[in-house]
DNA sequence: CCAAATGATTATAC
DNA sequence: GTATAATCATTTGG
């Protein structure tokens, strides 16, 4: 039981006076007078570094000083340096330069579009206005709403920059500090340059995962102000009177065929003064809400149906007979209604 | 104030 | 690319 420690102690000892790899002027410095004097030193320094945690502070600082200016202390140091230049290589290895994060790049370009992190004015506000004016067909009526998005933007875009600004700081601190550690900590312990630079490049890795979940937020942030002001729907405005009665007119004149060609979609968004995405969103909405309840469009149905009737007649002047009121329709999906004028399309 | 109407967006399919 | 169906957000009319 009492042979462990002894062994150890003696494999320690021996061990390492008798080293195949120590260094030539150990052995040379070791090999003087008296050897059961030097090993003694060898233990009382080994002893003090394993117990060294368990000092304070103060003790510790002491006890390091006097093992600095140890006679022994190259020679140890040297053995390390040794031990350390053989174990590296393994961590070496596993060290590797990172490709640039996809997901990184994606949020930087989307905060730099938005103008969160690009020039402080400008960028930002024009795509705004470009998206503004893109969705919103009636136009120079949201400059109110405009300034009030790029305010909410611009107080985003500030916080964004202070956080990161403390983020940047903090990063920079942190290693400063953790340099001086280590350079400090190489007078006792070899760490080569490169090791110092490994760290920090690991510190750095570290602190932009952190400022990438803040450019997410913050990316969240701008998503929202997005829905929330540049969302047509929030500022949605029926259309006119007479815009609605072209585009019914068209729908119940077309009713087999309701499917309106660019062409015609480019003429009624002119005749209506809208768009001709709005055209093709009235169109797809209609369709559906005909077909979804056909009898609540019975009556307008045949309004519409009649009117058309009567403008051909008139434009036709006298004597034309072309339309009667009840022509049949059993073509396309769509029941027709009463009355169904002529439909001429593609 | 409520429900219907309505223009816009989204998800899905072809 | 477009068409459809469902849904959202707002306006409108009672």
């Amino acid at each position: 039981m009492d042979e462990q420690p002894r062994l150890m102690h003696s494999h320690t000892g021996v061990g390492m006076a008798g080293h195949p790899g120590l260094p030539q002027h150990m052995q040379e410095g070791t090999g003087g007078t008296d050897g059961d004097g030097r090993k003694q030193d060898i233990g009382d320094i080994l002893q003090q570094i394993m117990t060294i945690t368990d000092q304070s502070l103060d003790e510790a600082q002491a006890r390091k000083h006097a093992l600095n200016c140890h006679r022994m202390k190259p020679a140890l140091f040297n053995v390390l340096c040794e031990i350390k230049e053989k174990t590296v290589l393994s961590i070496r290895g596993a060290q590797e330069e990172e490709p640039p994060d996809p997901q990184l790049m994606r949020l930087d370009n989307m905060l730099l579009a938005e103008g969160v992190s690009g020039p402080e004015k400008g960028g930002g506000s024009a795509a705004a206005a470009a998206a503004a004016a893109a969705s919103g067909g009636a136009g120079a009526d949201n400059s109110a709403e405009h300034s009030d998005y790029r305010a909410k933007l611009t107080q985003i875009r500030q916080i964004y920059h202070t956080e990161l600004e403390k983020y940047e700081q903090a990063c920079n601190e942190f290693t400063t500090h953790v340099m001086n550690l280590l350079r400090e900590q190489s007078r006792t312990r070899p760490i080569s340059p490169k090791e110092i630079e490994r760290m920090v490049s690991i510190i750095h890795r570290k602190f932009s995962a952190i400022q990438m979940q803040l450019k997410q937020s913050t990316c969240e942030a701008v998503m929202i102000l997005r829905s929330r002001f540049l969302d047509a729907r929030r500022k949605r405005r029926n259309f006119n009177k007479q815009a609605t009665e072209i585009l019914n007119e068209y729908f119940y004149s077309h009713l087999s065929n309701p499917y309106p060609s660019e062409e015609a979609k480019e003429e009624l968004a002119k005749k209506c003064a809208i768009t001709v995405a709005q055209v093709s969103n009235w169109f797809g909405n209609k369709r559906i809400r005909y077909k979804k309840n056909i009898g609540k469009f019975q009556e307008e149905a045949n309004m519409y149906a009649a009117r058309t009737a009567v403008n051909a007649a008139n434009a036709s002047s006298h004597g034309s007979q072309a339309n009667s009121p009840s022509t049949p329709n059993s073509a396309g999906g769509y029941p027709s209604p009463c009355y169904q004028s002529d439909r001429r399309i593609q």
